[in-house]
DNA sequence: GCCGTTTTCGGCCCGACTGTTTTCAGTCG
């Protein structure tokens, strides 16, 4: 079974268990459980047969048993008896916005409201303005919220989300009195997806950065604002968070909004096990006995992420690792990876010309690589069999193995390697000769047609390619688009041992749409002392150049190193 | 429900914003 139907599972729990009126303490253990499983890197059936899973942090004995129960059945004695009592659709009242889990109890108890169509029609017809807590705004609300619940996706791919963040920043940045702006949430930890763009501003004045963040043309709706803090819904349905503090307390307050909400309770309760008070105002000492009211304890630390850290005892985290994925305890034994970084980065081993499906050709690529500080480039046109993209046959790429040696003979800035992705046919075999592909510098082999193989056939495809002696790395290797098209699937430990016996790289697809390998599988990559990682842009233009960011961020999450990538190292490739 | 260099019982992060309230509960970040 896949991890992600037990998440499923525990988050459904969780959803009606908050409709009963449980407490949110037992609410939250089995959120916290659920997130757990979901950035697992193992397979929690592995877990589960080797009889661990209470080792796992968040999992106990009651929690195991569900999980015990749910991989034999796909359900729990627990499961069972919230959806035997409470109607189907009731979870999804939980996300319209404004509605919690008491607002629904009650509207569930008083007005009998099992799901949304029986929302909607309850407050069309007035009936829910006038019950205690509910007023004519909240129920104008409710009618607005479910209708853009029906229009709108759920999480915003990181290709989309970017170009939004990138400009709202530029926004920001440029208002007068503004001493730092920044990114955070969930953008800046590198996750693939993004709920909302968050932004940090430090200055003086807050009126004008709100002003300008309000009214910017793209927002569609102003859906909070208060002193510090500004929510707008932009028209595209995505949302951003601003908040403004004084400059001199910046950092805390950047960390706070760059999370992840559970790394800052944990941050948070390791705190207060010191005597200390964490909140987006810095750390403060707790005065009195008791806890005390601590209102009023002596701050501490505020100006930098750093004080925020050093100040409850910890070396600074990368924001990437921010997870609540055992980085304190990291940290705490000095134990981080020292993760690489993008200026590490001297190669880019995965791009496209206009001889295949690119827009710019060779040299313009290497002369746009040049001033992005690489010294060396791979050319991967595509093969001969993606017609689509204008692959190439093996007379087409030997005359551009021609055209780089031509290029290279000028003793260029960047050096161009003559590369290849090379599509691995539906058997294994890869779409070229055998000849020409001994005569390559690197090849990357990549799965791009008859991706609905059962997972073992896809195994065998995938072992007979890495087996073939020809690739240097695995491009792309689920396959997966961000939001789009989950990747295939295949036998992970098979594929990534099988690499690292042949010497064949996994690729990290720094394209937006792909990150690809993820955080978890990177992570699992890294398992294997031998393995190795290359980190590409896979651009299709000069422009395409500059996404190298996501793939080094991909990386960090999975806790990636300088030295565990093959782009990342001064000698060859 | 989980967990333990202050506890095996009794805690579990903390503040901003809104709407409905007459002093604050609920939701969200
Ligand atoms: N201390 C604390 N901080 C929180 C809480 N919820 C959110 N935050 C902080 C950490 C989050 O990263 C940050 C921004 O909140 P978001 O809801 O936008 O979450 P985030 O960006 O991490 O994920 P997202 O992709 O937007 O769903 O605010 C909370 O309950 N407690
Ligand atoms: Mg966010
Ligand atoms: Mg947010
Ligand atoms: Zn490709």
């Amino acid at each position: 079974m896949e991890n992600g139907t037990y998440v499923a599972r525990l988050e459904e729990i969780a959803d009606l268990l908050q409709v009963t009126g449980a407490n949110p303490f037992r609410v939250r253990a089995f959120q916290k459980a659920a997130r757990v499983i979901d950035g697992m890197a193992e397979d929690l059936d592995t877990v589960l047969a080797e009889g661990e899973v209470t080792a796992v942090d968040g999992i106990g004995k009651s929690i195991a048993e569900d999980l015990r129960q749910i991989r034999e059945r796909g359900s729990c004695d627990l499961l069972d008896e919230l959806r035997a009592s409470l109607p189907d659709g009731i979870t999804d009242l939980l996300r319209v916005q404004g509605l919690g889990p008491k607002k629904v109890k009650a509207l569930y108890e008083e007005l009998g409201i099992g799901d949304l169509d029986a929302l909607e029609a309850r407050a069309s017809e007035g009936r829910i303005a006038g019950l205690k807590g509910f007023g004519a705004r909240t129920e104008e609300k409710i009618l607005k919220e479910v209708e853009r619940l029906r229009r709108t996706a759920g999480r915003t791919p990181l290709a989309e989300a970017w170009p939004h963040a990138e400009r709202l920043l530029g926004l920001l940045r440029e208002v007068s009195g503004v001493e730092r702006a920044e990114i955070a949430g969930s953008l800046r930890r590198g996750r693939e997806t993004v709920g909302d763009l968050d932004f940090v501003v430090a200055s003086r004045e807050p009126g004008p950065v709100m002003e300008a963040f309000a009214t910017d043309g793209d927002v569609e709706e102003v859906v909070a604002r208060g002193d510090t803090k500004t929510t707008i819904r932009l028209s595209g349905g995505l949302s951003a968070d601003v908040r403004v503090v004084p400059p001199e307390v910046f950092g805390a307050t950047l960390h706070h909004f760059t999370g992840s909400k559970e790394h800052n309770v944990a941050i948070r309760s390791r705190a207060l096990k010191r005597g200390l008070r964490v909140s987006e105002w810095g750390v403060f000492r707790r005065d009195g006995e008791d806890g005390g009211d601590a209102t009023d304890g002596e701050l501490v630390a505020c100006a930098t992420e750093e004080d925020i850290f050093a100040a409850v005892g910890l070396p600074f985290i990368p924001p990437e690792l921010r997870e609540d994925r055992g980085e304190i305890g990291a940290a705490e034994e000095d134990r981080l990876p020292e993760l690489v970084t993008l200026e590490d980065i001297v190669a880019d081993l995965h791009m496209h010309t206009t001889a295949s499906d690119g827009r710019h050709s060779v040299a313009r690529m290497a002369e746009a690589a040049r001033d992005r500080g690489l010294k060396r480039i791979a050319i991967t046109d595509h093969s001969r069999s993606l017609t689509v993209a204008n692959g190439l046959d093996a007379r087409r790429l030997r005359a551009q193995m021609e055209e780089i040696d031509a290029y290279n003979a000028g003793d260029p800035a960047v050096r161009v390697l003559k590369g290849l992705e090379v599509d691995i046919l539906e058997d294994g075999a890869l779409d070229m000769d055998d000849d020409v592909l001994a005569a390559l510098d690197w090849v990357v082999g990549s799965v791009h047609q008859w991706m609905g193989q059962d997972p073992q056939t896809m195994t065998e495809r995938l072992l007979r390619a890495i087996g073939s002696g020809f690739l240097h790395a695995l491009g792309h290797p689920t396959g997966r688009l961000v939001g789009r098209r989950d990747g295939f699937t295949f036998d992970v430990d098979a594929v990534f041992d099988a690499c690292a016996d042949a010497g064949v790289a996994l690729e990290v697809n720094a394209s937006p749409w792909r990150v690809d390998l993820d955080d978890r599988l990177i992570q699992r990559a890294l398992e294997r002392d031998r393995l190795m990682l290359t980190i590409n842009t896979d651009a299709h233009s000069t422009a395409e150049l500059g996404q190298m960011h996501f793939g080094v961020r991909m990386a960090r999450r999975g806790g990636c190193p300088r030295s565990r990538v093959v782009n990342a190292q001064d000698e060859s490739p």
